[in-house]
DNA sequence: CAGAATCCAGGATGATACTG
DNA sequence: CAGTATCATCCTGGATTCTG
């Protein structure tokens, strides 16, 4: 009996790992993703964790893992239905940190969002 | 210079500890907290841990401490402004949370939820 | 290109005892 | 009651190498 103390508990158990709030917001953003354009988008993540993350976001049922039977080998990434029901409290994650970040910079600190990813 | 490659990292920087969405959670729930209720509300996190996390928080300017000066010692946390703009994101999170178990549930896992701590 | 399989260090987290 | 200090531990996450 898996038991949790309050409910969002069963929500971080699902986007708690390191990557899987950005990995999620990449998604959110591009609709589909090819695993190379993932990792040009996270520069700092190593091949084995973004297979992992991927793996247990896709296990948990928010994300479709798409393979293409080709040669080179092609995998595509795309939020089911169930994981855009998550895009709403992302989304304002995500606009939450530019107004943190705006915040630190308008106190003077250094701070930067590189985002040059864009293409 | 601290860097972001999308600016959903800075608002992991703040709430991406492991029970900080949690004490945030309790926070927006309840208003005003005193450690000791903080701490039956999370019957899992040790003295250390609350302390620590409600330390970065606190220097993070999302939430506040407030110490009376008596004996025994009371002190209360309670959400900044800056803190409670943070408030709509997590609230999303918590419905989330539930519907997850009640997906969870409905497909046969086990799974509760104790919050026995409304008193 | 995508990812599996190792090995491994480090920080994050926990348990315990102590203080004011 | 709230918090510190210390020590032990786990396991996340990184570097590297290998495969189809």
């Amino acid at each position: 009996m898996k038991t949790f103390n309050i409910p969002v508990e069963a929500a971080l158990e699902v986007i708690g790992g390191k990557w899987k709030v950005v990995i999620l917001c990449h998604l959110i953003d591009h609709g589909t993703l090819r695993t190379s354009e993932l990792k040009k988008r996270m520069p700092n993540i190593t091949q084995k964790m973004l297979t992992q993350q991927l793996r247990e976001l896709e296990s948990d049922g928010v994300l479709e893992r798409i393979v293409y039977n080709q040669v080179p080998p092609k995998v595509e990434y795309k939020l089911t239905d169930y994981g855009t029901s998550l895009a709403p409290a992302l989304q304002m994650l995500c606009s939450w940190g530019e107004q943190h970040i705006e915040k630190a910079v308008s106190e003077g600190e250094d701070v930067m969002v590189l985002s040059g990813a864009e293409e």
